[in-house]
DNA sequence: TTGATCTATATCGGGCCAATATAGACTGCG
DNA sequence: CGCAGTCTATATTGGCCCGATATAGATCAA
Protein backbone atom coordinates (compact mmCIF):
# COMPACT_ATOMS: atom_id res chain seq x y z
CA UNK A 1 0.00 0.00 0.00
CA UNK A 2 1.98 3.23 -1.38
CA UNK A 3 1.87 6.26 1.27
CA UNK A 4 -0.55 8.46 -1.41
CA UNK A 5 -3.04 5.28 -1.20
CA UNK A 6 -3.06 5.28 3.12
CA UNK A 7 -3.64 9.33 2.56
CA UNK A 8 -6.64 8.72 0.75
CA UNK A 9 -7.62 6.28 3.45
CA UNK A 10 -7.39 8.54 6.08
CA UNK A 11 -8.64 11.27 4.58
CA UNK A 12 -11.90 9.60 3.43
CA UNK A 13 -12.63 9.37 7.30
CA UNK A 14 -11.98 13.23 7.96
CA UNK A 15 -9.61 16.06 6.70
CA UNK A 16 -6.27 15.98 8.64
CA UNK A 17 -2.92 18.02 8.35
CA UNK A 18 0.05 15.80 7.15
CA UNK A 19 1.04 15.69 10.91
CA UNK A 20 -2.45 14.15 12.02
CA UNK A 21 -2.19 11.84 9.25
CA UNK A 22 1.22 10.34 10.34
CA UNK A 23 -0.23 10.48 14.06
CA UNK A 24 -3.33 8.70 12.64
CA UNK A 25 -1.16 5.90 10.71
CA UNK A 26 1.11 5.61 14.52
CA UNK A 27 -1.66 5.84 16.91
CA UNK A 28 -4.98 5.06 14.81
CA UNK A 29 -5.97 1.56 14.44
CA UNK A 30 -3.89 2.03 11.44
CA UNK A 31 -0.99 1.08 13.02
CA UNK A 32 -0.68 -2.41 12.70
CA UNK A 33 -1.26 -2.93 9.18
CA UNK A 34 0.86 0.11 7.68
CA UNK A 35 3.83 2.47 8.16
CA UNK A 36 3.98 5.99 6.38
CA UNK A 37 7.21 8.48 7.40
CA UNK A 38 6.76 12.50 7.21
CA UNK A 39 9.48 12.00 4.35
CA UNK A 40 7.08 10.30 2.41
CA UNK A 41 3.73 11.82 3.47
CA UNK A 42 4.65 15.36 2.80
CA UNK A 43 5.74 14.96 -1.00
CA UNK A 44 2.79 12.15 -1.19
CA UNK A 45 0.32 14.80 -0.80
CA UNK A 46 1.98 17.45 -2.88
CA UNK A 47 1.71 15.12 -5.65
CA UNK A 48 -2.00 14.22 -4.58
CA UNK A 49 -2.51 18.38 -4.35
CA UNK A 50 -1.55 18.34 -7.98
CA UNK A 51 -3.37 15.49 -9.39
CA UNK A 52 -6.29 16.93 -8.03
CA UNK A 53 -7.50 13.92 -5.80
CA UNK A 54 -7.01 16.00 -2.61
CA UNK A 55 -7.25 19.78 -1.53
CA UNK A 56 -6.14 21.94 0.64
CA UNK A 57 -6.84 25.30 2.81
CA UNK A 58 -4.15 26.95 4.51
CA UNK A 59 -4.70 27.73 7.84
CA UNK A 60 -2.98 30.73 8.73
CA UNK A 61 -3.18 31.11 12.24
CA UNK A 62 -1.44 33.93 14.51
CA UNK A 63 0.85 33.18 16.84
CA UNK A 64 0.79 29.17 15.70
CA UNK A 65 2.75 27.31 13.29
CA UNK A 66 0.41 27.17 10.19
CA UNK A 67 -1.61 24.36 9.13
CA UNK A 68 -2.64 23.31 5.86
CA UNK A 69 -5.81 21.22 6.14
CA UNK A 70 -6.15 18.45 3.32
CA UNK A 71 -9.48 17.11 2.32
CA UNK A 72 -9.96 13.95 -0.12
CA UNK A 73 -11.79 15.28 -3.85
CA UNK A 74 -14.72 13.42 -5.56
CA UNK A 75 -11.44 12.48 -8.30
CA UNK A 76 -10.09 11.25 -5.17
CA UNK A 77 -12.18 9.08 -3.50
CA UNK A 78 -12.59 7.27 -6.64
CA UNK A 79 -9.07 6.90 -7.20
CA UNK A 80 -8.98 5.43 -4.00
CA UNK A 81 -11.88 2.73 -4.15
CA UNK A 82 -10.28 1.88 -8.13
CA UNK A 83 -7.41 1.46 -5.54
CA UNK A 84 -9.04 -0.95 -3.34
CA UNK A 85 -10.84 -2.55 -6.51
CA UNK A 86 -7.93 -3.31 -7.99
CA UNK A 87 -4.96 -6.24 -7.29
CA UNK A 88 -3.61 -5.36 -3.48
CA UNK A 89 0.52 -5.36 -2.87
CA UNK A 90 1.84 -7.90 -1.57
CA UNK A 91 2.01 -8.21 2.26
CA UNK A 92 5.43 -7.44 3.81
CA UNK A 93 6.37 -9.21 7.20
CA UNK A 94 9.40 -8.16 7.98
CA UNK A 95 10.26 -10.37 11.18
CA UNK A 96 13.88 -9.36 12.83
CA UNK A 97 13.03 -11.58 15.72
CA UNK A 98 12.17 -14.48 13.86
CA UNK A 99 15.05 -14.49 11.53
CA UNK A 100 17.49 -13.90 14.82
CA UNK A 101 15.79 -16.91 16.51
CA UNK A 102 16.77 -19.01 13.43
CA UNK A 103 20.48 -18.61 14.53
CA UNK A 104 19.78 -18.98 18.22
CA UNK A 105 22.71 -21.64 18.27
CA UNK A 106 25.35 -19.04 17.45
CA UNK A 107 24.04 -17.02 20.32
CA UNK A 108 24.56 -17.07 24.02
CA UNK A 109 22.20 -18.42 26.36
CA UNK A 110 21.31 -15.47 28.29
CA UNK A 111 21.16 -13.37 25.18
CA UNK A 112 18.17 -15.42 24.03
CA UNK A 113 16.29 -14.88 26.77
CA UNK A 114 16.55 -11.52 27.15
CA UNK A 115 15.52 -11.22 23.28
CA UNK A 116 12.19 -13.92 24.08
CA UNK A 117 11.40 -11.19 27.20
CA UNK A 118 11.39 -8.20 24.97
CA UNK A 119 9.53 -9.42 22.06
CA UNK A 120 6.83 -10.99 24.46
CA UNK A 121 6.73 -7.78 26.22
CA UNK A 122 6.26 -5.97 23.13
CA UNK A 123 3.77 -8.56 21.73
CA UNK A 124 2.05 -7.91 24.61
CA UNK A 125 2.06 -3.94 23.97
CA UNK A 126 0.58 -4.62 20.67
CA UNK A 127 -2.38 -6.71 22.18
CA UNK A 128 -3.17 -4.61 24.29
CA UNK A 129 -3.43 -1.55 21.77
CA UNK A 130 -5.61 -3.75 19.90
CA UNK A 131 -8.11 -4.41 22.29
CA UNK A 132 -8.75 -1.24 23.49
CA UNK A 133 -8.79 -0.29 19.62
CA UNK A 134 -11.33 -3.08 19.60
CA UNK A 135 -13.59 -1.66 22.97
CA UNK A 136 -14.17 1.59 20.71
CA UNK A 137 -17.18 1.81 18.29
CA UNK A 138 -16.01 0.98 15.07
CA UNK A 139 -17.21 0.06 11.73
CA UNK A 140 -17.51 -4.09 11.09
CA UNK A 141 -14.41 -3.47 8.68
CA UNK A 142 -12.87 -1.80 11.05
CA UNK A 143 -14.11 -4.65 13.79
CA UNK A 144 -12.68 -7.14 11.69
CA UNK A 145 -9.12 -6.12 10.75
CA UNK A 146 -8.64 -4.98 14.14
CA UNK A 147 -9.99 -8.74 15.32
CA UNK A 148 -7.85 -10.34 12.88
CA UNK A 149 -4.56 -8.55 14.43
CA UNK A 150 -5.59 -9.89 18.07
CA UNK A 151 -6.16 -13.12 16.75
CA UNK A 152 -2.30 -13.37 15.06
CA UNK A 153 -0.90 -11.31 18.19
CA UNK A 154 -2.61 -13.72 20.53
CA UNK A 155 -1.51 -16.61 18.73
CA UNK A 156 2.04 -15.20 18.94
CA UNK A 157 1.96 -14.27 22.72
CA UNK A 158 0.55 -17.92 23.21
CA UNK A 159 3.01 -19.59 21.09
CA UNK A 160 6.41 -17.63 23.03
CA UNK A 161 5.16 -18.57 26.40
CA UNK A 162 4.55 -22.27 25.79
CA UNK A 163 7.38 -22.61 23.14
CA UNK A 164 10.62 -20.65 24.63
CA UNK A 165 11.32 -23.42 27.07
CA UNK A 166 12.40 -25.80 24.14
CA UNK A 167 14.74 -22.84 22.81
CA UNK A 168 16.37 -22.11 26.40
CA UNK A 169 16.86 -25.87 26.69
CA UNK A 170 18.88 -25.63 23.79
CA UNK A 171 21.52 -22.95 25.05
CA UNK A 172 21.60 -24.64 28.20
CA UNK A 173 22.75 -27.83 27.14
CA UNK A 174 25.07 -25.96 24.67
CA UNK A 175 26.66 -23.80 27.75
CA UNK A 176 27.26 -27.07 29.07
CA UNK B 1 16.79 -6.85 9.20
CA UNK B 2 19.05 -4.51 6.59
CA UNK B 3 19.78 -6.94 3.60
CA UNK B 4 23.61 -6.86 4.71
CA UNK B 5 23.00 -8.69 7.67
CA UNK B 6 20.47 -11.04 6.10
CA UNK B 7 23.74 -12.07 3.50
CA UNK B 8 25.69 -12.69 6.12
CA UNK B 9 23.29 -14.84 8.21
CA UNK B 10 22.65 -17.11 4.78
CA UNK B 11 26.67 -17.30 3.87
CA UNK B 12 27.01 -18.37 7.92
CA UNK B 13 25.07 -21.45 6.89
CA UNK B 14 26.56 -22.36 3.87
CA UNK B 15 28.69 -20.29 0.64
CA UNK B 16 26.74 -19.63 -2.27
CA UNK B 17 26.13 -16.95 -4.91
CA UNK B 18 23.93 -13.96 -5.45
CA UNK B 19 21.68 -15.68 -7.04
CA UNK B 20 21.64 -18.51 -4.41
CA UNK B 21 21.20 -16.21 -1.43
CA UNK B 22 17.80 -14.78 -3.37
CA UNK B 23 16.45 -18.54 -3.51
CA UNK B 24 17.06 -19.24 -0.43
CA UNK B 25 15.16 -15.87 1.03
CA UNK B 26 12.26 -16.97 -1.87
CA UNK B 27 12.03 -20.20 -0.67
CA UNK B 28 14.36 -21.40 2.02
CA UNK B 29 12.82 -21.35 5.86
CA UNK B 30 13.75 -17.68 5.74
CA UNK B 31 10.42 -16.41 3.38
CA UNK B 32 8.32 -15.20 5.52
CA UNK B 33 10.70 -13.63 7.70
CA UNK B 34 12.97 -11.46 5.75
CA UNK B 35 12.96 -10.14 2.13
CA UNK B 36 15.38 -8.77 -0.48
CA UNK B 37 16.09 -8.24 -3.87
CA UNK B 38 18.73 -8.68 -6.32
CA UNK B 39 18.91 -4.93 -6.51
CA UNK B 40 19.51 -5.25 -2.88
CA UNK B 41 21.89 -8.19 -2.46
CA UNK B 42 24.71 -7.21 -5.17
CA UNK B 43 25.40 -3.98 -4.02
CA UNK B 44 25.29 -4.99 -0.33
CA UNK B 45 27.64 -8.17 -1.46
CA UNK B 46 29.66 -6.01 -3.22
CA UNK B 47 30.03 -3.45 0.32
CA UNK B 48 30.57 -6.97 2.48
CA UNK B 49 33.50 -7.15 0.24
CA UNK B 50 35.12 -4.43 0.66
CA UNK B 51 34.82 -4.36 4.37
CA UNK B 52 36.51 -7.83 4.59
CA UNK B 53 32.93 -9.08 6.15
CA UNK B 54 32.95 -11.89 2.91
CA UNK B 55 35.46 -12.83 0.55
CA UNK B 56 34.72 -14.27 -3.24
CA UNK B 57 36.26 -16.76 -5.49
CA UNK B 58 35.49 -16.52 -9.43
CA UNK B 59 34.35 -19.54 -10.93
CA UNK B 60 35.00 -19.41 -14.17
CA UNK B 61 32.72 -22.02 -16.10
CA UNK B 62 32.95 -22.84 -19.93
CA UNK B 63 30.43 -22.31 -21.63
CA UNK B 64 28.48 -21.18 -18.60
CA UNK B 65 27.46 -17.57 -17.20
CA UNK B 66 30.60 -17.46 -14.56
CA UNK B 67 29.80 -17.83 -10.73
CA UNK B 68 30.80 -15.54 -8.07
CA UNK B 69 31.09 -17.76 -4.78
CA UNK B 70 30.60 -15.51 -1.79
CA UNK B 71 32.23 -17.18 1.92
CA UNK B 72 31.63 -15.42 5.28
CA UNK B 73 34.74 -14.69 6.89
CA UNK B 74 35.88 -14.53 10.58
CA UNK B 75 35.30 -10.86 10.62
CA UNK B 76 31.71 -11.39 9.07
CA UNK B 77 31.23 -14.06 11.72
CA UNK B 78 31.66 -11.51 14.46
CA UNK B 79 29.81 -9.08 12.44
CA UNK B 80 26.86 -10.72 12.29
CA UNK B 81 26.76 -11.75 15.65
CA UNK B 82 27.48 -8.49 17.01
CA UNK B 83 24.35 -7.43 14.69
CA UNK B 84 22.12 -10.41 16.45
CA UNK B 85 23.58 -9.09 20.06
CA UNK B 86 22.58 -5.33 19.48
CA UNK B 87 18.66 -4.08 19.21
CA UNK B 88 17.31 -5.57 16.26
CA UNK B 89 15.31 -3.55 13.89
CA UNK B 90 11.38 -3.05 14.74
CA UNK B 91 9.31 -5.99 12.76
CA UNK B 92 7.52 -4.43 9.73
CA UNK B 93 3.91 -5.95 9.15
CA UNK B 94 2.72 -3.82 6.14
CA UNK B 95 -0.66 -5.88 6.09
CA UNK B 96 -2.76 -4.09 2.74
CA UNK B 97 -5.41 -6.85 3.03
CA UNK B 98 -6.12 -5.36 6.66
CA UNK B 99 -6.23 -1.75 5.81
CA UNK B 100 -8.62 -2.34 2.77
CA UNK B 101 -11.03 -3.99 4.81
CA UNK B 102 -11.14 -1.42 7.30
CA UNK B 103 -12.99 0.56 4.16
CA UNK B 104 -15.40 -2.61 3.56
CA UNK B 105 -18.29 -0.16 3.79
CA UNK B 106 -16.81 1.99 0.73
CA UNK B 107 -16.60 -1.31 -1.41
CA UNK B 108 -18.99 -3.80 -3.23
CA UNK B 109 -20.31 -6.90 -1.84
CA UNK B 110 -18.25 -8.97 -4.25
CA UNK B 111 -15.36 -7.65 -4.19
CA UNK B 112 -15.26 -7.84 -0.30
CA UNK B 113 -16.21 -12.03 -0.95
CA UNK B 114 -13.18 -12.28 -3.56
CA UNK B 115 -10.47 -10.36 -1.28
CA UNK B 116 -11.41 -12.24 1.31
CA UNK B 117 -11.21 -15.48 -1.30
CA UNK B 118 -7.77 -14.60 -2.25
CA UNK B 119 -6.27 -14.05 1.04
CA UNK B 120 -7.93 -16.98 2.89
CA UNK B 121 -5.72 -19.24 -0.56
CA UNK B 122 -2.79 -16.98 -0.23
CA UNK B 123 -2.45 -18.32 3.39
CA UNK B 124 -3.56 -21.31 3.32
CA UNK B 125 -0.11 -21.58 0.91
CA UNK B 126 1.96 -19.99 3.38
CA UNK B 127 1.22 -22.45 6.35
CA UNK B 128 1.67 -25.24 4.09
CA UNK B 129 5.21 -23.94 2.98
CA UNK B 130 5.82 -23.71 6.55
CA UNK B 131 4.28 -26.87 7.31
CA UNK B 132 6.55 -28.87 4.73
CA UNK B 133 9.58 -26.65 5.99
CA UNK B 134 8.90 -28.05 9.75
CA UNK B 135 9.10 -31.47 8.47
CA UNK B 136 12.33 -30.53 7.64
CA UNK B 137 15.15 -31.55 9.62
CA UNK B 138 16.02 -28.08 11.49
CA UNK B 139 18.02 -26.63 14.47
CA UNK B 140 16.00 -26.10 17.32
CA UNK B 141 16.58 -22.54 16.62
CA UNK B 142 14.88 -23.12 12.72
CA UNK B 143 12.27 -24.89 14.67
CA UNK B 144 11.28 -22.51 16.54
CA UNK B 145 11.42 -19.57 14.24
CA UNK B 146 8.96 -21.76 11.65
CA UNK B 147 6.58 -22.83 14.89
CA UNK B 148 6.35 -19.34 15.23
CA UNK B 149 5.18 -18.61 11.92
CA UNK B 150 2.70 -21.38 12.11
CA UNK B 151 1.32 -20.34 14.87
CA UNK B 152 0.48 -16.50 12.92
CA UNK B 153 -0.67 -17.97 9.53
CA UNK B 154 -2.75 -20.24 11.17
CA UNK B 155 -4.27 -18.14 13.45
CA UNK B 156 -5.20 -15.59 10.94
CA UNK B 157 -6.30 -18.40 8.72
CA UNK B 158 -8.77 -19.89 11.49
CA UNK B 159 -10.22 -15.73 11.87
CA UNK B 160 -10.85 -15.21 8.18
CA UNK B 161 -13.05 -18.39 7.92
CA UNK B 162 -14.60 -18.10 11.33
CA UNK B 163 -15.42 -14.40 11.05
CA UNK B 164 -16.28 -13.50 7.30
CA UNK B 165 -19.36 -14.11 7.03
CA UNK B 166 -19.36 -10.65 9.73
CA UNK B 167 -18.61 -8.73 6.81
CA UNK B 168 -20.65 -10.74 4.02
CA UNK B 169 -23.37 -9.72 6.31
CA UNK B 170 -22.61 -5.97 6.00
CA UNK B 171 -22.15 -5.68 2.31
CA UNK B 172 -25.36 -7.78 1.81
CA UNK B 173 -27.29 -5.04 4.72
CA UNK B 174 -25.74 -2.49 2.53
CA UNK B 175 -26.68 -3.34 -0.89
CA UNK B 176 -30.25 -4.05 0.41
C1' DT C 1 13.77 -25.71 -33.62
C1' DT C 2 11.96 -22.75 -31.08
C1' DG C 3 10.07 -20.97 -27.23
C1' DA C 4 10.12 -21.34 -22.23
C1' DT C 5 12.46 -21.78 -18.10
C1' DC C 6 16.57 -21.67 -15.34
C1' DT C 7 21.12 -19.97 -13.78
C1' DA C 8 23.61 -15.76 -13.09
C1' DT C 9 25.04 -10.84 -12.73
C1' DA C 10 24.04 -6.07 -12.92
C1' DT C 11 21.82 -1.35 -13.16
C1' DC C 12 18.33 2.36 -12.71
C1' DG C 13 14.36 5.10 -11.30
C1' DG C 14 11.62 5.90 -7.88
C1' DG C 15 9.57 5.09 -3.25
C1' DC C 16 10.30 5.32 1.30
C1' DC C 17 12.55 5.71 6.14
C1' DA C 18 15.35 7.80 9.71
C1' DA C 19 17.38 11.72 11.03
C1' DT C 20 17.57 16.36 11.23
C1' DA C 21 16.23 21.43 10.99
C1' DT C 22 13.09 24.98 12.21
C1' DA C 23 9.82 27.35 15.09
C1' DG C 24 6.17 28.90 18.05
C1' DA C 25 3.07 27.24 21.95
C1' DC C 26 2.19 24.94 25.99
C1' DT C 27 3.28 22.62 30.44
C1' DG C 28 5.38 21.42 34.59
C1' DC C 29 8.85 21.96 37.95
C1' DG C 30 11.76 24.19 41.05
C1' DC D 1 9.55 33.52 37.09
C1' DG D 2 12.36 31.09 34.06
C1' DC D 3 13.56 27.22 31.62
C1' DA D 4 13.52 22.66 30.04
C1' DG D 5 10.83 19.46 27.84
C1' DT D 6 7.10 18.27 25.01
C1' DC D 7 3.74 19.10 21.44
C1' DT D 8 2.05 20.84 16.99
C1' DA D 9 3.50 21.50 12.34
C1' DT D 10 6.14 21.54 7.89
C1' DA D 11 10.02 20.31 5.22
C1' DT D 12 14.50 18.29 3.36
C1' DT D 13 18.30 15.05 2.73
C1' DG D 14 21.08 10.77 2.48
C1' DG D 15 20.79 6.43 1.80
C1' DC D 16 18.46 1.88 1.62
C1' DC D 17 15.72 -0.93 -0.92
C1' DC D 18 12.25 -2.75 -4.43
C1' DG D 19 10.57 -3.67 -9.02
C1' DA D 20 11.57 -3.66 -13.59
C1' DT D 21 14.63 -4.36 -17.02
C1' DA D 22 18.82 -5.91 -19.70
C1' DT D 23 21.99 -9.48 -20.93
C1' DA D 24 23.34 -14.18 -21.97
C1' DG D 25 24.30 -18.99 -22.21
C1' DA D 26 22.10 -23.69 -20.78
C1' DT D 27 18.60 -26.89 -20.57
C1' DC D 28 14.35 -28.87 -21.76
C1' DA D 29 9.86 -29.83 -23.61
C1' DA D 30 6.72 -29.54 -27.52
Amino acid sequence: MDVRTICLGILTRADATGYEIKKRVEEGGYRHFVEASFGSIYPALDKLTKDGLVSVRAEVQEKKPNRKVYSITKAGRSAFIAALMGPLPQDCHRWPFAFAMKFADLLPEQRIAQMLDAYTAQTENTLTQLQQAGAKPQSRGEHFATGLGRAAYGAILDYLREHRVELEVQTAEAAE
